[in-house]
DNA sequence: CCTACCGATCGGTAGG
DNA sequence: CCTACCGATCGGTAGG
């Protein structure tokens, strides 16, 4: 037998990619404590013992959940601090980024806001610090936009807390929208929060 | 042996006030599930099984933490509702409740956001009408400030999610603020919602 | 990928 | 409020 994890430009095999969906969707609906290997396995559809031919623990699933969706905002926003666009064009940028990735990760976008605080202790502590460089980012941008007058003189952090914590609901909406529906509200959701910021 | 829960217009004692805060402190750090009986036990400083002489079981404890912070709300938005206030008032009231509120019951409103997925079935879904008619309640005000020309023309539903949201960040707030830095925080957190909704 | 199984821990009860 | 204890379930392993 072949063990195609093993082969070369191959890291995650079509089971492992399967187990992970899987988890994260149970997760989401239960939680990730709530849901146990067993719920996992046979939502697979194979025995519990069989799942560790794929993964190391119920741990990794979190982990790997968690990272990729906060991989994909640190990307983002590294890409929109090192434009030149202008401090609204990127805090735009930051609104359509944050909707984009709920949009394509559905399912572990919600572990990744919900159950992040049981990552294990090392990885919860890259988690974090992740986290806190991209407020930083954000509160760059924000500062800029205050010293050439386009935002208004409030505080940055408080301005950053609340423009990403405005943005979360959008993690935990269920059904998918038309292109014409996310454009709509894409353009109301920035509106509120530029408008708000703006001068 | 008088049993004080038996006492008429004592229907807490203060055993279970300290059970009911010592469990929500817990809830908060690890999270309703990761938080076991023995947990709460321990750090009251009794045995496990001397908490069924005040609690009927755990999951009690959880609806009546996320329960007594669901009624402030409500209690605070019908209040708000039925004011002769302008809509432009009336959502500034909402924000000042849910500062307000998050500043009270700093450890209970944490549990009240996270762990309300949780609770058995029918209390569940009551807590989840109870959610609905509090948004119900502010969309109503959004629509009239919209109908009178005060507020952009927006989706009410996207603009109560989003302002809602924006206010969670502050359940998590750790440290207390000075009276000061209340004023000064709640003033920019209201420019920053209230200056976008308007037109 | 499965059968068989493990020690640990869970929420909760009996009885005093 | 405690000692003693229960059945259920947990994440994970041995061995094939």
């Amino acid at each position: 037998m072949i063990d195609y994890s093993e082969m070369k430009g191959m890291k995650t095999s079509k089971r492992k990619l399967e187990i992970l969906a899987t988890a994260a969707k149970l997760f989401r609906e239960n939680g990730y404590l709530a849901t146990s290997v067993r719920d996992i396995a046979y939502s697979v559809g194979i025995e519990p013992s069989s799942l560790y031919n794929h993964i190391s623990s119920k741990e990794q699933l979190l982990v790997e959940i968690c990272f990729s969706c906060a991989d994909q905002f640190m990307e983002g926003m590294t890409a929109i601090s090192s434009s030149g666009d202008s401090p609204l064009t990127k805090i735009q940028k930051v609104i359509e980024l944050h909707l984009r990735i709920a949009e394509e990760n559905p399912t572990s976008i919600t572990v990744f806001s919900d159950d992040w605080i049981h990552l294990p202790p090392d990885k919860r502590a890259e988690f974090v610090g992740k986290q806190k460089s991209y407020e930083s980012a954000m509160r760059e941008i924000v500062s800029e936009g205050i010293n050439k007058g386009i935002f208004a003189n409030i505080s940055s952090a408080v301005a950053v807390k609340t423009i990403i914590s405005a943005l979360r609901w959008t993690h935990y909406r269920r059904k998918s929208l038309t292109k014409e529906e996310k454009i709509r509200q894409r353009g109301e959701i920035s509106q509120l929060l530029l408008n708000g910021l703006c001068n």
